[in-house]
DNA sequence: TAGATTGTTAATCGATTAACAATC
DNA sequence: TAGATTGTTAATCGATTAACAATC
């Protein structure tokens, strides 16, 4: 119903979607409070979240489960597929090459490259590790908009430049560094380290 | 100063913490606007945050960084080491387990589980895998405190119910699902599909 | 109609940041 | 003293949630 969409409530639309996704019976309808419960939020959140997609409930009956689908699909633009680059081909790179959660979700992992000579070839998944000195080529060839970095953290800002300069629009950070870029490239960072350190936290202060 | 942080800010202390130990002269002095440019966050925040932890700056000259480094960690719990269990050694387990950053905050991983008998007894960066049936046994025996979930959305569940009965106080939850739990444990959760999916959102409407 | 649940308002809460006095 | 930078205030901004009229 509105224009633009709060960050908070973008960041908890896959999180719905997800819990949507678990229902089996897609036919049926939900509430706002089940969706809540499932979700670990606010059963007014819910609502509110959702007003910024439209109406899409009926009151005194809840939400359509497959029509709510479609529209957080739609307004978070999964209703098409994204070819993705992984850069770094260790444990991490590999794990998210085979990770399924990806396609359902529209993420088409199109290429991994790595730098070390013994790896290239190899296969993962149904690719073969490429050359990371190609990554420039096969960014444009294969017109990817989403990278993904998993190499060392002193790897990371130079691939970032590589990434943004081949024409990658958005970068997906998992090495444990800050990058520095343009404002046109934009990014996300998950930091396991960081994770654990908020997990330490509170446990020592509730 | 203060006797409550934040969640905010508690969750921008590693990322302090980060740019604090990228900084190679720990003699020297920082001042906020040079940390703010470094973390990607606003001045006035960095000073804000810091007040939290009580003053730690001088005036006309900036933060102490070796000071400032040693109050953080000790605010975020980083004095100690805390024994970890990661339970899937699948391609994000084993990387997880290699993963250096999280010795150098005092994370020491000191079980890999899986349930597939295959890879029982294989090594994983000097352990070897251990049975997800011993994990009960394993937590109690080893004093364990935090879990880290790497197993396949349909295992999380349950893996959760039984790390929090065998006395865990704190999970990472990877796998690609929400976590039903008691209030007693606190957990986090990743999942990158969760950020692909942010991502797409920003490629698509800024 | 009676019961249920949405969609929205308005109040509250918490987080960000500009501005500046304090002070090194 | 002059210049720099903190620590804190107060204003602003954005996010959460209780409450309830609308309505199925």
């Amino acid at each position: 119903m509105k224009g633009t969409i709060p960050q908070a409530t973008v960041a908890r639309l896959p999180r719905y979607l997800h819990c949507l996704t678990d229902m089996v019976d897609s036919e049926a309808k939900c509430s706002s409070e089940q969706l809540a419960i499932a979700a670990g939020v606010n059963s007014a959140q819910v609502r509110k979240d959702f007003s910024y997609l439209g109406s899409y409930g009926t009151r005194g009956v809840g939400y359509d489960i497959r029509e709510l689908r479609s529209q957080i699909r739609k307004v978070l633009g999964l209703t098409r597929t994204y070819p993705v680059v992984i850069v770094g081909a260790g444990n991490l790179g590999s794990a998210l090459t085979n990770y399924k959660g990806f396609d359902a979700w529209g993420f088409d992992v199109v290429a991994v490259v790595d730098i070390d000579n013994d790896k290239i070839g190899d296969p993962v998944d149904g690719l073969k590790i490429e050359s990371a000195n190609r990554l420039a080529d096969i960014v444009k060839e294969r017109g990817i908009e989403i990278g993904i970095i998993a190499t060392p953290a002193s790897a990371a800002q130079s691939v970032a430049n590589r990434l943004a300069e081949a024409g990658v629009t958005s970068i997906l950070n998992l090495a444990p560094t800050i990058l520095q870029t343009s404002d046109e490239v934009f990014i996300r960072r998950v930091d396991l380290s960081t994770e654990l350190g908020i997990l330490a936290f509170h446990r020592n202060s509730g």
